[in-house]
RNA sequence: GCGCCCGUAGCUCAGUUGGAUAGAGUGUUGGGUUCCGAUCCCAAAGGUCAGAGGUUCGAAUCCUCUCGGGCGCGCCA
């Protein structure tokens, strides 16, 4: 319908140019645009093309707007149209425009709401991607949902999504997890050791672990605690520095195990607790095309050959036994180092590789959505994209801010330093995983969010979830009172019919409806997937309101079906709303 | 100290990318209703859009500064 507007007001100012009534030398917007009114008394669509164009053509708006809305091809779907204000083209839609409106719904059903409009492009979508060190926790559910429901969004509107983890299994974090699951392995081979090193992972997932270590290889791993720890420099309750007793500890157990052994050790906590995290996302209905192995990128190659591009691009320079990518050249704040002075690459280093790498395999588009204190992270990253030719502008960091629990009012966050942070499944299986998802989408994701977790599991219109959920229930249930009364559906009757959908409530339902692909291209191109979830909780409302001043199933057979129609569009819009958020449609509550 | 994000009704948040009288839910107050399924409907009150300048026909939205909050500023990942 908003298109067809557009089309209209195209044609018309062409036709004015054409018929000299404006001056043909001007060029015309490409685009019209034509938006829906916020308030009903200025019909349901308007356009300000003639306050836009008014300068240019120098005339007065309001004039403009005149000899445009005259210009007008007429058009069936259109009552009446209006000049008001500074100069707006306001349109009145006759009672049919919308009625149609339920007809292509019922046609289309699923598919109601989805579009061409990304024409098959390739995007990628990384998220979560969280370190395979320990559980999921609330903020990485976040940007779990935030992914998932910005992919199935695009997909929504025609493009082609690749859902991505990167799995971070190099590095010194995991050489950290892989010595505290040995040390732990050593205390059930009745070692006892004074205290657990401070940087170690303290989390209970680790003796879990190691209990699975020992199942698999028995004591044969083991070595007598005096040896680990023998000549070590002291951890931090003992005055030293922890980096450095962490460090050493890892280095002597790989010495101890020796590099097989310890692969083994190392191996066994990534997959533990890469298969809980994927078990994990997989409970909620957040599934990836591909996981991404930061170690194959080492193994293959990639990582020497991103440094040699950059050393070629001329933007590395050596200093202190390091060597750094000047990112300032790009705009970053300072240079980093690629290339440790021990000859170890950095994290950047591998990071750079894999957006090389996501450049090379054909994505029209790249997103990355990261947890909002990586944001420092992301000139680096389009800097060295930048340096090697790369088109930056390709890739969209989307930044998600930290959600903070509420239990009775109070902030049920834990430090995440004790290790007692919320997990994600306990949050899950708290609240449950639809209204986890919802509550994780209702917010933009750069808003920081205050998750109500009593409201987010009462059983009551108050909740959002629940009120849009009872609403998919409650057409369902008319169905089955209809069945039970003895009376069936004719849909081909009803859609003769909807001409008698004349109420105040039905009208309004029906705009609702016909918004519904317009939110949905609006979520998706602009990843704001919360303005679903508010258009949901207001068609809902329009639902339930309607349900409270009319009686569905009438005496009158052409009404009834006309308003069974209705809500059974309504129902449509309801579930595919639901779908794409990644929350389920109930028929029964 | 520097950089990024945020600041809208008592509370939680929208605000269609610069448009008309700034909205919704919840909470408060008053009235009505109890009928397919957990109630729902109507009305009232509630705002210096953090503050101050600027840009223009027009600013919650864009620019500058100030105040307040969050995050970041490793040869960690």
């Amino acid at each position: 319908m908003k298109h067809h507007l557009e089309h209209l007001l195209s044609s018309a100012l062409i036709g004015l140019q054409q018929g000299g009534g404006l001056a043909a030398d001007i060029e015309l917007p490409s685009h019209i645009p034509v938006e829906r009114t916020r308030d009903r008394s200025h019909g349901e669509f308007a356009s300000n093309v003639a306050l836009t164009l008014a300068k240019t053509v120098r005339r007065k708006p309001r004039e403009l707007a005149e000899h445009i809305a005259a210009a007008l091809p007429a058009s069936d779907k259109i009552a009446k149209v209006e000049v008001a204000g500074p100069g707006f083209i306001n349109f009145y839609m006759t009672p049919a425009a919308f009625q149609g409106v339920i007809t292509d719904i019922m046609a289309q059903g699923p598919h109601y709401g989805r579009s061409t409009v990304g024409g098959g492009r390739l995007v990628q979508v990384e998220f979560v991607s969280a370190n395979p060190t320990g559980p999921l926790h609330v903020g990485h559910g976040r940007g779990a949902a935030y992914g998932a429901a910005v992919a199935d969004l695009l997909e929504a509107v025609g493009y082609k999504a690749h859902r991505e983890y990167y799995v971070n299994d190099a590095g010194r974090q995991m050489d950290i997890l892989a010595t505290s699951v040995w040390l732990r392995y050593l205390e059930l081979c009745d070692e006892a050791f004074a205290f657990f090193p401070s940087n170690g992972y303290k989390g209970e997932y680790v003796r879990d672990i190691a209990a699975d270590l020992r199942g698999q290889h028995g004591n044969a791993l083991h070595h007598p605690i005096a040896q680990v720890m023998q000549d070590l420099p002291p951890d931090e309750p003992a005055g030293g520095d922890k980096e450095a007793h962490i460090d050493a500890l890892i280095a002597r157990a790989k010495q101890l195990l020796g590099a097989a052994a310890y692969r083994q050790v190392f191996d066994l906590g990534l997959n533990d607790i890469l298969e809980d995290i994927r078990e994990d996302l997989r409970e909620f209905g957040v599934i990836y095309e591909e996981w991404f192995s930061e170690r194959s990128l080492f193994e293959s190659g990639a990582v020497d050959r991103a440094v040699a591009r950059l050393q070629a691009s001329g933007h590395l320079y050596e200093k202190d036994g390091a060597l750094w990518f000047r990112s300032t050249d790009y705009g970053d704040e300072k240079d980093r180092v690629i290339v440790r002075e021990n000859g170890q690459k950095t994290y950047f280093a591998a990071d750079i590789a894999y957006h090389m790498d996501k450049m090379e395999r054909g994505f029209d588009r790249v997103i990355d959505v990261w947890g909002a204190d990586h944001h420092g992270y992301v000139p680096r990253v389009k800097a060295a994209l930048a340096a090697v030719g790369d088109d930056p502008s390709r890739l969209d960091v989307l930044l998600v801010q930290f959600a903070t629990l509420y239990r009775g009012g109070e902030k049920a966050q834990m430090s995440t330093r004790s290790g007692e942070f919320v997990t994600l499944r306990e949050l899950r299986h708290e609240v449950g995983d639809d209204a986890a998802r919802f509550f994780y989408v209702l917010r933009k994701c750069e808003q920081h969010m205050d998750f109500d977790l009593d409201l987010a599991k009462s059983q009551s219109s108050d909740n959002p979830v629940y009120y849009i959920q009872y609403a998919h229930a409650r057409v369902c249930s008319v169905m089955r009172q209809l069945q039970e009364k003895g009376l069936h559906w004719d849909e081909a009757r009803g859609r003769a019919n909807l001409h008698l959908l004349t109420e105040t409530h039905e009208q309004a339902l029906m705009l609702g409806l016909s918004r519904y692909p317009e939110i949905v291209e609006m979520a998706a191109l602009n990843h704001e997937p919360h303005q679903l979830a508010h258009f949901l909780r207001d068609l809902a409302n329009d639902f339930h309101t309607y349900y409270n001043a009319h009686i569905f199933i009438v005496d009158d057979s052409l009404l009834r079906d006309a308003r069974l129609n209705l809500i059974i569009a309504t129902r449509h819009v309801l579930r595919n709303g639901l779908t794409l958020l990644g929350v389920s449609a109930p028929e029964a509550m």
